[in-house]
DNA sequence: AATGAATGAGGCTTCATTCAT
DNA sequence: AATGAATGAAGCCTCATTCAT
């Protein structure tokens, strides 16, 4: 593996511990990381003084990765349901293809060693789905929920139809159609 | 005979580890876990020869609890909405007054130290789940859906009320009741 | 295996230890020797007091064990040469015959675990062959020797001719013929 | 590049082992090594990945070191009888001057740890004494003996003259000179 | 800035010995 | 007396982090 040069060994960093926590969890050590990422051991502590830092980078990270993917090409003037759908639709899809990164997100979101201010900055994301229902509520759409509930609701279903995916593949838009199928049941059901 | 093994000591084990993977991830040491219990460092490995052992023995442990705690009382003859009310708000109950087993339980089943024939024992709960949808798809009540489908919903929507009553316990009950609702919605909603 | 009674025990863990410690060295553990013996690991203490108590005691019933088998039928009235004879065969043959015995004493000789009394009583074996070798001496039968190289000259070549045996076990009778022959030649070499 | 392997430190920490095992044994361990060594215990393992690998280096070495003290000088053109002579004396000053390596080398001998490949390298020394001897044997100047017997022959007294000389340092010209001539006197006896 | 050897605390596990049964 | 669970001190090794090169 040729050896990155300064601006991409952060990135190669991030990339190696990615991969390597999904596969053996956050106890793999920081020295598997840097051999990964074809970089020497000391160097990953000149990117990150500690591990925990390297731990939160990589949440932000992933994160944002997440949230670009999930908002990118967003229809802005579409109908609720179908900007739901957009969401939840890009969130499978991205959850499919990167499960190295969603594992990881997963085991870093379960951690204790998520800075609290780090952690506030990220429910952006569904806190958007949340604003988006709000919205529909108000247009008398659907049934009023207490806030997060229904970004969490997708939020779940999402997850839920990726690990589905995982154990078969080959149903994925089977899945997917129905996820949201699902999604819109939930948030639409009458008292 | 000498002393024999103790059940206490077993089960004090098992609750420290419990509480101490709940608080510090998996990676929580041995000794932590023993002095949690009152017990010698060596005595953990009288009764688990391994720490991975030990771990699968708790993944088994909790898993039972939860079925006891899920399946008491079923009401075998009702409806299937009454039925699946049961099983959802009996998890939900059992995740919010056992909030570590809850946290271990989930740290455990993403790890990657459960046996494959422990895990296999393991899915039984919520396959029951997908045997009642689907005989009440054979009944025309509900669509049909892939297998584990619904039993998935149904988890995935428990464990997300789970964590908003979390963080906002006064609304335990109403957030159970919308909990609830969004599963049956999700469930009956027409293609 | 039947839990031998009482006075069996001890003999039983000595048995036990040869074979486990010639088998993985003098660190083997007591736990293994006790079930070895077919006792409890408690039961071992009530024998010896102390590892290197019995480490020491099997030192000595080796020892004993050795000198009943060479000396026994030891033919007093032959030749010097005929007695200096006896004491290699005798020597080898338990040997060969006994591997165990035989590695295990040789393993707690290097130790530091033999307590200085019980190492002064062992020297008896070979000092017999001092005696004599110089009684042959004053026969002007053979070169005067410094006290003790007789004795270490046969066992040293002894010990040397149960290796080679080892390895070719159907040459065994050639190698103690020859190995003897070696023995007499060092010990008439004239200067 | 970073601060090299030291060649000092690799040396420091197989004399420490060397002077610990002959004190104390092969159980000695890993940290009286490496405080032995003035180094902390986790160097130790950076320069060998395992005990059983340090243990298997300090065979190697130890052979190595023996080698060259009896091959250095080795008076290629003498008789037999001399060139004999020379591995003896230098085999036997090498082993009273090196107590520690004799003892290590000798404990390392006996264990299991050994592996098979490196062993192997090791029977050089005396399988060139069998060499010497066999040439001898076609100069009809020794009666033959099988493969391995010269050499063992020569080794076992060699090693019987390094004991007694421990034992009385002060004879030791005089245990020398008569150890070769057992040596001479064994190999040359007549049937 | 990059490297990788050095460090020593701490982790899992084994072991000799003690003690309750 | 026999059993085997209980104990806690080591033992080997790994790891995050520092530091010499």
């Amino acid at each position: 593996m040729a050896r990155p040069k300064s601006e991409d060994r952060r990135e190669s960093l991030l990339a190696a511990a990615t991969k390597v926590f999904a596969e053996h969890g956050l106890a793999a050590s920081t020295s598997l990381i840097s051999s990964t990422a074809g970089v020497s051991e000391g160097s990953l502590f000149t990117y990150f003084k500690t591990k925990d830092e390297l731990v939160n980078a990589l949440y932000r990270e992933i994160r944002l990765e997440l949230a670009d993917a999930v908002l990118a090409n967003f229809p802005r003037k579409a109908s609720v349901r179908q900007r739901l759908e957009h969401v939840f639709t890009k969130y499978v899809s991205w959850g499919v293809e990167n499960p190295a990164p969603r594992k990881a997100l997963k085991l870093v979101s379960m951690s204790n060693v998520i800075a609290g201010e780090t952690r506030a900055e990220g429910g952006v994301l569904f806190a958007e789905v949340d604003r988006l229902y709000k919205e529909a509520t108000e247009q008398r759409r659907v049934q009023a929920l207490p806030t997060h509930m229904a970004g969490q609701t997708l939020k779940a279903l999402a997850e839920m139809t990726m690990e589905l995916i995982d154990r078969d593949p080959e149903q994925a838009a089977n899945y997917q159609a129905l996820g949201f199928r699902l999604v819109w049941g939930a948030l639409t059901s009458k008292p």
